[in-house]
DNA sequence: TTTATTTACGAAACCGGTTTCGTTCGCTTC
DNA sequence: GAAGCGAACGAAACCGGTTTCGTAAATAAA
């Protein structure tokens, strides 16, 4: 058993309201007793009880980040943005992982009603339309941010980057490098960033009066299996792609081991250009041209617009949309 | 303002324990009883407090895992594997990064003991001679579990690599490769892991005939700047090493960026084995030859050890010490 | 028919901090 | 010397589920 304010209370011969009190440092009590109760807590070795603070506060000091997964560069690289942030309010900062699977980002969002955290930062899963938890949230003014992955149809702050300009940029570097059949390996799903990356590379196909073939588009899925052959199949027929730009990190990186397999030499029979903050990207073989987002800078941003939000007294409108650029990092891969 | 068990009850004209105990599906409620409840609870969209059944059943159903970080290929997979077990016993995991800072990791940990979490797996990070916090929870009987960087000195269950086999198994494929001066990058601080790679490096020298030059020894730190320098520095020398052991990864991808810098050929003019679970290995330039842990299985092993020590009510010796082994898998950073 | 037992539910204590609202006591003020 | 006031602390309500214990009615056992 663990020790109490009323155990502390009692053997200090004080009430329980004095000692809770005290320990918060309130006006109301003497310099005296505020040293006699410290000491006596720290000789115990007191620890509060976080649930029963919480209950009364309604405050539980944690702030959820909901993420597709952890192995991914952006991501990893976001939480420790996230976390730079959230170490200076005094707030922890719980990962949830979905795994791409709506089930999962469904339920674990149902479950933050219970006041489990404070606020959510999201970077949205594929898959089918999404529908009511995060609607829900929202409607309910939970505080709420998304980052990267947005969910267009909801009202709540955002943190972007220039996905359709970088999917035009990243297209037309592969045109410069002199690439005239290029895929794009995106997700099935409707994800917004996907779909703009895509708008991007199809608007710069058109702006170099490339004829857009669908079969060059590619809907990948979740199972790294299927993927495979996905795009083993693609790269296997005789009008292959000369270029490939890689909407999602696991993509492009499942594109070099498919290059590998297939005997084909990066960049010389293709190129490929990929959306990545990899830090091994210059390390790879050959090393990778990337369209790299600041993921850091993302993280931060978004953690500082969602504490905005927490402590924002008066309900201002707080759905900013920050946009903030990625960057072409040229290397082996897209070598002319 | 929520929806709370009071409301439902006084609008259901029952008893808020009723309520309570239909809502848990509790015998002692007729299933007519029941029924009311939960329909009239989903029409509400009630959603219980966390915190009040916390505080009153002393389980907050959450578990943590306490890494230095995330954007660890081995740390990113055995979160996986924790997450695996932890959603079938309906846990919630939550991940806290220490940065190898030993100052965050004692703050994560004393934090724990307000009953944030019902059980922790931990890797710890290195740094100066690890003290109390981690002492204090094993004290208290705390359900706690190491993974892969544990405490030797701490009584707990604990999740290890057969290390000292393979930081043997590393040397000696380089000496079978034709190395002779081999450089072992381990940490400064005294993480046990290391220091068994260490060891075993050390051990397959001696085995081999080979005289230990303590500055191919190296003892890098957080710093990646400085440890660019170490590795820069005992690479420029005449008498640099032809092998190289990466205890980490960040300082096995390290090297392969220096060499890079250095125009050093691998493997020609150096050959590099490193500890790491990257999926991304076998795409480096060139493909880096790996001793490989099984680092979604040491997540799942962890965690279910883990349960076993919360669901376990007699007071068993469940202070287990499960040794998985690693792999070596051979690729072309070590070639002849 | 009387006595156990079971069923279904209610009243109230409880978990451990927090907060409100008094209540002393000492001191100033007119 | 009565009224006014702030400082320091206590009693009790409160947050929202959970759990124990009690009770009335219904059913079973004797």
């Amino acid at each position: 058993m663990g020790i109490t304010i009323r155990k502390i209370a009692k053997d200090l011969q004080l009430a329980v309201s004095t000692v809770s009190k005290a320990l918060s440092d309130s006006h109301e009590i003497s310099a005296e007793t505020k040293r006699r109760v410290l000491e006596y807590a720290e000789k115990l070795d007191y620890v509060p009880n976080l649930y029963a603070s919480s209950l009364k506060q309604r405050k539980s000091h944690n702030i959820a980040v909901v993420i597709p997964e952890v192995a991914d560069s952006f991501f990893s690289s976001a939480i420790n943005g996230i976390e730079s942030v959230a170490q200076t309010k005094g707030y922890h900062v719980i990962v949830y992982l979905t795994h791409e699977d709506l089930k999962k980002e469904e339920s674990i969002l149902r479950d933050f009603r219970g006041g489990r955290v404070d606020g959510v930062l999201i970077s949205v899963s594929g898959g089918a339309k999404r529908n009511s938890p995060i609607h829900d949230l929202s409607a309910k003014k939970f505080p709420l941010v998304f980052f990267d992955r947005a969910c267009e149809e909801v009202e709540a702050a955002k943190v972007l980057t220039d996905d359709f300009e970088s999917g035009y940029k990243a297209t037309q570097h592969l045109i410069d490098r002199g690439c005239q059949k290029i895929s794009f390996l995106g997700t099935s799903e409707d994800l917004e960033i996907i779909n703009l990356r895509r708008m991007g590379y199809e608007s710069a196909l058109e702006a170099n009066k490339i004829k857009l073939k669908k079969k060059f588009e590619l809907k990948c899925g979740n199972s790294e299996e299927e993927n495979y052959s996905l795009i083993h199949k693609m790269l296997c027929r005789k009008d292959r792609p000369d270029g490939i730009v890689g909407s999602i990190e696991k993509l492009t990186t499942l594109s070099y081991s498919i290059c590998y397999d297939l005997r084909l030499k990066i960049p010389r029979d293709i190129k490929i250009i990929g959306f990545s903050s990899l830090p091994f990207a210059s390390i790879l073989n050959p090393s990778l041209t990337t369209i790299t987002q600041p993921a850091y800078e993302m993280g931060r941003t978004a953690a500082t617009l969602l504490f905005n939000i927490l402590e924002n007294k008066k309900g201002e409108v707080l759905n900013q949309r920050i946009i903030l650029p990625s960057s072409l990092m040229e290397r082996s891969s897209t070598k002319k």
